[in-house]
DNA sequence: GTTGACTCTCACGTAGCGGCAGGCAGGAGC
DNA sequence: GCTCCTGCCTGCCGCTACGTGAGAGTCAAC
């Protein structure tokens, strides 16, 4: 029994572009060809197609499904277990993405009449962003991160406007100190310090002097911290680092 | 404040190809370069940028990510409604391909002593296959095509071996009656057909004449069995049906 | 002999980057 | 002033599993 690519096709149900295909990638050669180079499948290529279908539906890439069938050492239990801790991946990924999507729409039913799309940025903005995974990495879940999950969920843009110009000044101030090389213990380096632990705790969560300096520590440690102000002023990362340390020694 | 691709790619945690990549597809490009050349992006950069992840994180493809950013009438909600719908397809599809590779993970433990991959070729191979698909097809899930999933279950390579010679004998006798150009309601024909009853029924399933001619509906109906017996001899689909309905309406 | 349905072989296009190569730019150290 | 190191630049090929033609030959039928 000889069939052509086109009968081939039909009787598979996939398209005669896929059996080209197969046929390329050697993963799928005809038997045969006529005269005229039409390919002949036999039915021992019809078996090694249902074969190769059957792997397929379980998501196995292509050149995996030839690995299995042509090597006959393979171990197909192992590669089913492979294949499956690799789908059960995918799946958490993908539920996780529906969860996330899930909760965008009803943040969005709930803010329609008031924010149709700034809402969306206390999610997506860079200052929040960074700021959750600030707290994240650092506390998880601990109240600290709950209370500030509360008051930032209240945030409008102007707060978040105002926060920044906050900060900003801040900012200019502390580069200000530390470009007239007043060592990082000095006072005013130590008041500002101070006026960084008072500014996360107006914003966001009390902080402690603790809380602090473990703060400090990872603006060094985590690299995105670190990038961060070092971008404003070079030096500044460890800078902030020593003035906070020295300010939460001194008020002990 | 400007920053470069690395420290971007830093603080957002991509890589700095990433933004290469989002510059030339003109979903994120830095609203400036220095005097050399290089990309300075600004605090509305990032920002963009985040939204751009953000989006990214709920699957969206890139150019859809572009045209909801960039359009301001886009209706978000709608676009998380269509992306949730696209999602929840994929997931359910994962969620059947990862039940697959566990009833196959099961088989291949149960029948590990006697057939490490003949048994896999139960499920793979041709016959069994257009089998399943005629049975699925045309009743679903009834009493005769779970009395066939019992038999079938249970029959090693060799009864699939002597099940497809009887059908093959079948099958030349059948080319040679049509070959002889008697007509499909001649008695040579109606036995042939009634052999075909009785083969399913010796096989697979207790098969009424109703149900056979039912079969042989489909098989000019459905162009995967079409395609299966005009291979055997141009014509037979049609002389095949005729034959069964001819002997059906005879022994009625 | 001519139509219409198939078939063949290139060969480019897809999404989202990864990963080279070859060549500037900028600051540190000698 | 010279060199070294790191970071940046612009191409450009590669990956998956085919889709979608283009242009040309083949086969059976009318």
């Amino acid at each position: 029994m000889a069939y052509t690519v086109g009968q081939v096709a039909k009787l598979a149900g996939v398209t005669v572009r896929t059996l080209h295909h197969y046929d390329e990638i050697g993963l799928l050669s005809p038997s045969g060809r006529t005269s005229a180079g039409y390919r002949r499948y036999d039915d021992a290529d019809l078996q090694r197609l249902q074969l190769v279908l059957y792997y397929r539906e379980l998501g196995f890439p292509l050149e995996e499904i030839a690995a299995i069938i042509d090597d006959p050492a393979a171990d197909p239990a192992a590669h089913l277990r492979r294949q499956h801790e690799l789908l059960t991946v995918r799946l958490k990924r993908l539920q996780e993405m529906v969860a996330a999507i899930e909760f965008a729409m009803e943040a969005s039913k709930m803010n329609i009449q008031l924010t149709p799309e700034e809402r969306f940025e206390v999610f997506g903005d860079v200052d929040p962003e960074e700021h959750r995974a600030e707290a994240e990495q650092r506390w998880g879940d601990t109240d600290a991160y709950r209370e500030s999950s509360r008051r930032v969920a209240r945030y409008g843009k102007e707060d978040w406007l105002r926060n920044k110009a906050e900060n900003e000044e801040w900012g200019r101030r502390m580069v200000a100190v530390l470009a007239s090389g007043a060592p990082a213990d000095s006072p005013e380096a130590m008041e500002l310090a101070e006026e960084h632990r008072q500014l996360i705790s107006r914003w966001f969560y009390e902080c402690s002097y603790e809380m602090q300096t473990g703060l400090a520590d990872m603006y060094l440690a985590d690299e995105r911290f670190t990038a961060y102000y070092e971008n404003i002023a070079p030096g500044l990362a460890g800078y902030l680092h020593e003035a906070i340390h020295a300010n939460a020694i001194s008020r002990a």
